[in-house]
DNA sequence: GCCCCGATGTAACTCATGTGAATCCCCCTC
DNA sequence: GAGGGGGATTCACATGAGTTACATCGGGGC
């Protein structure tokens, strides 16, 4: 259940024996999560962090009117508020997009992993340092990308974190969101979503159908959206 | 000249003596930076960071065609780069906005905090946490926010943290930027700038003139904008 | 088998923002 | 004080994306 996670982090870093029985001994207990739940509101305090073992969540912030924007994607394998560990309440609430399951781990044993193992502390700092990458990464495609050249970069980094988890190929991967979730990661309307989407499909660049994307001409994808995946720090790196 | 740092740093939490030490004693080397100048570049291997003592620098990242877009300011008193000590390597750019002086901090110094001074090593990851909250913050405004609203809420988060180190008041800040700048930081063009820029001074709300910020209207512009500064974290942390 | 309801798909029209110039205005320098 | 250059401003016009309104599809409940 924890495998993603570790795979995650091997896929950066080296682990070894004695973190990683920190890392499975840190998760006091799991639980399951039903499609739509508030699994982290904003501003509550925070005594735990929250591991994605399976499942999609997101990160999301809301306007006044009633607008929505999604901060981050998260994918099995993924802390979900680990930066929940410092900052002790988020600026956001943290939602579930499926059914999921969760691992809790205390914040307690978080920190004796930064006063004990400081090296799996500095780990865990940089997985919310590659965190923030991605928010600028979507910071730049929401300033200056092309509502179409947007699209096909979400789906390129989620299709490579998936790959990174052993749940997706360069051919595709599961994609569970409804079209009105897509919008609010993308910072579009649901109806031209449904354009962009079909414009995508014109072009022979992907498929979306029954929660399934399907990547037809990779390199034609990544060349749209100027994919460079240096972003998620996917190298092994010494720490 | 640490000072702006420090005030940063006691606005968030308690800094004992000895982690004030620590930190002075982590500058290496102080240098001067001119205006333009590229500080750190995408993707160089980095063995020290950088703590901006004068000026203002941004985190910048560009696309083929030239568009480019600001990810972060940073202010006197901020680490520019201080998610580099983990990532090794940045996604984006720093460039020098305004002649600057800066700190460099070796990594071996900053690892050293993490194994000896555990605490001063969170406090820093929580710092690069509220970056990333920043970061959030204008994801929500890229995606979500019209651009009066955005420019708004940008002028009301730079007064906010200038007033922390002590350069600016609820009346306004200085504002070194061009309106091109203005423009990279709000994904929006030079001429739709300018108009928005007119339309908030229209309004009675601010005045942009001579690279000086200010404000008419504090309360008008906070509700214009939407601006609720809990994601700078400005309370007092137990870390 | 039928009804609901959410998700998806389409079309027509509107509007915020982008494009591409031209002009103006300082401020600097020679 | 003539010339130059970067920034600011303005204008006319183009367009990508939003808005509104409806039609269709498809699965789940009864």
């Amino acid at each position: 259940m924890i495998t993603a996670h570790l795979h995650k982090l091997r896929q950066r870093t080296h682990v070894s024996a004695d973190e990683e029985q920190a890392i499975r001994n840190s998760v006091a207990e799991t639980r399951s999560v039903p499609a739509g739940r508030v699994m982290v509101r904003c501003g509550e305090p925070l005594s735990h962090s929250v591991m994605l073992l399976e499942g999609w969540m997101a990160r999301v912030k809301d306007l006044e009117g009633g607008a929505r924007q999604v901060t981050e994607l998260h994918l099995p394998g993924d802390f979900v508020d680990l930066h929940g560990f410092t900052l002790k309440r988020l600026d956001h609430d943290v939602v579930a997009l499926t059914d999921s399951t969760v691992g809790l781990v205390p914040h307690g044993r978080l920190r004796e992993i930064t006063e004990r193992l400081p090296r799996l502390g500095r780990i865990y700092w940089f997985m919310t340092n590659v965190d923030a990458a991605i928010t600028r990464e979507l910071v730049l495609s929401l300033g200056q990308r092309s509502a179409i050249s947007r699209m096909a970069h979400l789906f390129c980094e989620i299709c490579r974190r998936l790959e990174i988890v052993g749940r997706g190929t360069e051919h595709g991967c599961d994609f569970p969101l409804t079209q009105r979730e897509l919008s609010e990661c993308l910072g579009l309307t649901v109806v031209h979503v449904n354009r962009t989407l079909q414009e995508l499909r014109r072009r022979a660049l992907v498929e979306l159908e029954n929660r399934q994307l399907t990547i037809r001409d990779r390199a034609g994808l990544e060349a749209l959206a100027e994919f460079d995946p240096a972003y998620l720090y996917l190298d092994q790196h010494r720490l």
